[in-house]
DNA sequence: GCCACGGATGAAACTTACTTTCAGTAGGCG
DNA sequence: CGCCTACTGAAAGTAAGTTTCATCCGTGGC
């Protein structure tokens, strides 16, 4: 895969406009210009022309159909086409809630909550649609075979990582996680044929987090990275590839959104190698329930 | 225009199809041709040419014309458009995926998926519901005027705590969290009257937490309750109750659910304490993002 | 029986939309 | 400084969509 990857919009048609954002940051600039066009309105967009929508987003024709070109899409028509049905499937009102933007400076709690949660659960949602079942397969399939599973990531996305870390841990399976890079690297270095390094990296540019996954794959691991462009630098060291789809623009969410989709594939991963060995896992699980239940208190209330 | 009937298919969008099998019996026979391939897969008709489906009803592009505006279209492109829109909308509502309950034995990994992020979405939403703004901006009000804040959780709970410290620390905000119980009591025993100590406990029932913020009630701070449960124990020792909405019931996904709802919640004090202040905020946060620029790679694309 | 009429239809001319090619430009790198 | 690469829009080329118009065919009048 030389040149152009042309990242496979895959499933038949969910998440178009979710797959467009997460590749917008690896679009030359026109292109994006395009790109937010189509993002802010794909009814309208699908209205448009080629032309006509060439001249909104200043640019001309040819950049529009590179652009379609650079999202899977064959061709202008078709792209039209998946917008339009796109649309019509997001029937959301048109509430007041912000999508995808920030917060107006005179918003009340209950509207930030409100817009907030929307944009919480949509990312998992988006995430969920655009996730590919064939890679988690085999990412499930290599930490089930795994003999050892380090498991990386720097700022918001560590605490991702200890959380899969524990996970893991949790239900009887060897696992890592480094809060260092120097300790990371040695781990890493340590990695062979048959382990499995996992590198979270929302942006996809973490160096430190790139930097390991890039000695893990030296030695042999196998190597899985969870970001949330496509087409970001730390897919290039990975061997399998997951995304999510937060469409997060603004300061403000203190990137929770994204946060939230990770978790979201991490407990997918999770509960699909959980669901490979169920008698080892429950056992596992009820071992460690055990464990903390001297650190319950309360008059018959508790659950499970 | 004499003749041409141009029966307005008005309805903004919906049943466009249904539109056209009602005046299907009105058009020429070879318009009827095209109307019932349209019927018959408004998905596929999108999808072609003019000149496809005009030989696929063995006719001529003209009466595919001639039917477009027939039936109230512009031209073939809008009817096109429109097709693809309705055929969108009328497939998979009611899906194959599991609520609330335990992911089946046999369940297959974009079943897991599905079911999963269907959990977690309902999971955030639920919980903003059913969030009291009220409550929050009591605690948004608390923390903002807080000498010091704390956070205290354990185990998994434990990440969520970790996660709202560094956001708040991230705004400029004197925010601790300490991972051993014995250094949270030794903390807590040095708050007072204006700090605000926040326990957060998915359950309620964590001792460790209860007993940390007990200590920190005593001492005159302002205390803080985020559960599941609104009549656990730790609501006893707090000020301020905030509840989750999960009903995660099984074993089986890591308390996923439960911790996105946290998180949503966290997110919400944290945008709502943010707002409050914007400059101050933004300034903190543009330089913490600066802070960690240089371990960002990337062949020029990166994002804004 | 013949002819005028009108709606329906497709061939072809025409227009517009879409796609490709290509050359100019700017930015990165030795 | 100059080469190289990647991005871009102008323009040429192709395909899709639309209009025009001649033809066909059935109908009804003379």
């Amino acid at each position: 895969m030389a040149k152009s990857p042309k990242i496979s919009a895959s499933h038949g048609s969910g998440g178009l406009i979710v797959h467009i954002s997460g590749l917008l940051p690896s679009l030359s600039p026109a292109e994006q210009r395009v790109a937010r066009l189509v993002v802010a309105d794909p009814a309208d967009a699908a209205r448009r022309t080629i032309t006509d929508l060439a001249t909104a987003a200043e640019t001309s024709e040819a950049t529009v159909i590179r652009f379609c070109r650079s999202v899977g899409m064959d061709g202008y028509p078709q792209l039209r086409i998946r917008l339009a049905a796109e649309a019509a499937r997001r029937i959301e009102p048109p509430d007041a809630r912000v999508v995808g933007g920030d917060i107006p400076p005179g918003a009340d709690l209950a509207q930030i909550i409100a817009t907030i949660a929307f944009n919480d659960a949509r990312a998992v949602e988006e995430t969920a649609e655009q996730l590919d079942p064939a890679v988690c397969e085999q990412v499930v399939e290599a930490i089930g075979a795994a003999g050892r599973i380090d498991v990386y990531g720097a700022g918001a996305s560590g605490f991702v990582a200890s959380d899969f870390q524990q996970k893991l841990h949790r239900i009887g399976r060897t696992a890592f996680y480094f809060p260092d890079v120097h300790t990371a690297l040695t781990s890493a270095a340590l990695l062979g044929r048959g382990d499995i390094a996992i590198g979270i990296s929302h942006t996809g540019t973490t160096s430190d987090v790139i930097e390991v996954l890039e000695q893990a794959r030296a030695r042999g691991a196998t190597t899985v990275a969870l970001t949330n462009f496509p087409r970001s630098p730390i897919t290039e060291v990975a061997d399998h590839v997951l995304t999510t789809a937060a469409r997060e623009t603004t300061y403000r969410s203190g990137a929770t959104a994204s946060r939230l989709a990770q978790l979201t594939v991490v407990d997918c991963l999770f509960v699909g190698v959980a669901a490979r060995s169920r008698a080892r896992t429950k056992k596992a699980l009820e071992a460690t329930a055990e464990a903390v239940r001297a650190h319950r208190v309360g008059p018959g209330r508790r659950r499970a």
